[in-house]
DNA sequence: TGTACATCAGTGAACGCGCGTTCACTGATGTAC
DNA sequence: TGTACATCAGTGAACGCGCGTTCACTGATGTAC
């Protein structure tokens, strides 16, 4: 992006400021109450701004959703590297697992992972959007083959989606039970499974 | 129900007809494009009926939902049973496996699993809905415990549940990727993965 | 059997509301000279 | 430095549309006699 700095009355950084505040709330929202639960005006309004200033910065509510969809994949992964970080290289894996399918995580949908609060009705976005999500995953993914058992790098690299896509399925039927008992057990369960699936423990 | 017959004009079987026509369809298109994606008009009209006439059979949307989620449930027992029931009582958790993450299951949302279908959206329905969740899953829960290996009864529900959870987020991720290629490597390698963690596979 | 009457599943116009989007306007900030 | 002018982020009323729900009405079917 080139600015044209003549034509600026605004240093490009004050829109920016306001841009990326607008994304950082929808990614939270969107990912607490999915896309249809949002509505431009609230969130704007919880920023202190009127509906009206929105259009200023996005096309429409799609391109805020894709961008959304774009910075909750960058806290998600950023979340995760923190929960990892003080573990050695063989206990990384199980501190993901472990953090992923924790109850905090099951609690808060807002910052928690985007796969697992939006995974349903992706299926109904553009597929420019969709594309994102693709996206997401491959790179995620290679990041995190190295440190799961396999023969081949493409078996890791299968191994890691599929633990990943698990346990997105492990979180959402815990997050949609209604009993807290059930869910606690759900959550439990998943635990026990993939660390002894992937960190061969018992 | 009592049905005081000198009331009654149009026999209780023409109403009941007509209301789960309209259940069927439901459970059929809330599936496909979720709660908010299905207009009560639009499915009256499928069905060669107005949509004033809706308010004869249900309280409102929700009331409708919940019938068609119980419905969907009905269904997708009904076609694991069928997955299953040629199999060997050892074979019958591959078939399952091989039936749920099928790229037939994959692209039939409206006739597949509603964990998998209503996932997300199940966290923001009423909780007497997500209860009707509960129910179902410990039901089915239940009745595939005995197939799965573990030790005790508890263990081999909550691996059952894990399994199911585990699925569905696989099958999600599946679907909501854009890329057909990625699509079925995702459904391969939680194939792969869950008949080896619960048929003892390679 | 035939006629008058009652019921109620289904009809379709209308209502109300939420919400995405548009648009004329404001006013703070910056540039030109 | 001061004044006139331009820009554009943000404002808030208004528009249009979809959709859930309501309601007065219809007409096919059944009962009473």
């Amino acid at each position: 992006m080139i600015y044209i700095i003549s034509q600026m009355r605004y240093p490009p950084a004050h829109k920016d400021r306001t841009r990326q505040r607008i994304v950082r709330a929808a990614a939270r929202r969107f990912r607490e109450r999915g896309s249809e639960g949002v509505a431009i005006a609230d969130l704007m309004h919880e920023l202190r701004l009127t509906h009206g200033g929105f259009y200023r910065h996005f096309k429409g509510k799609e391109e805020l959703f894709n961008e959304a969809l774009v910075e909750s994949f960058r806290q998600a992964e950023a979340t995760m590297n923190a929960a990892t970080a003080g573990a050695s290289p063989g206990g990384k894996l199980e501190a993901l697992i472990r953090t992923y399918l924790s109850e905090g995580h099951c609690d808060n949908r807002g910052e928690g992972c985007p796969v697992a609060a939006l995974a349903t009705e992706l299926a109904h976005h553009r597929k420019s959007t969709r594309s994102t999500l693709g996206r997401a995953l491959r790179d995620y993914v290679a990041g995190l083959a190295p440190f799961v058992p396999g023969d081949t790098p493409t078996e890791r690299e299968r191994r890691v989606l599929v633990l990943f896509a698990g346990m997105a399925g492990v979180l959402n039927v815990a997050r949609a039970t209604s009993d807290a008992a059930l869910r606690r057990t759900i959550l439990e369960a998943g635990r026990t499974f993939f660390l002894q699936a992937f960190c061969g423990r018992a």
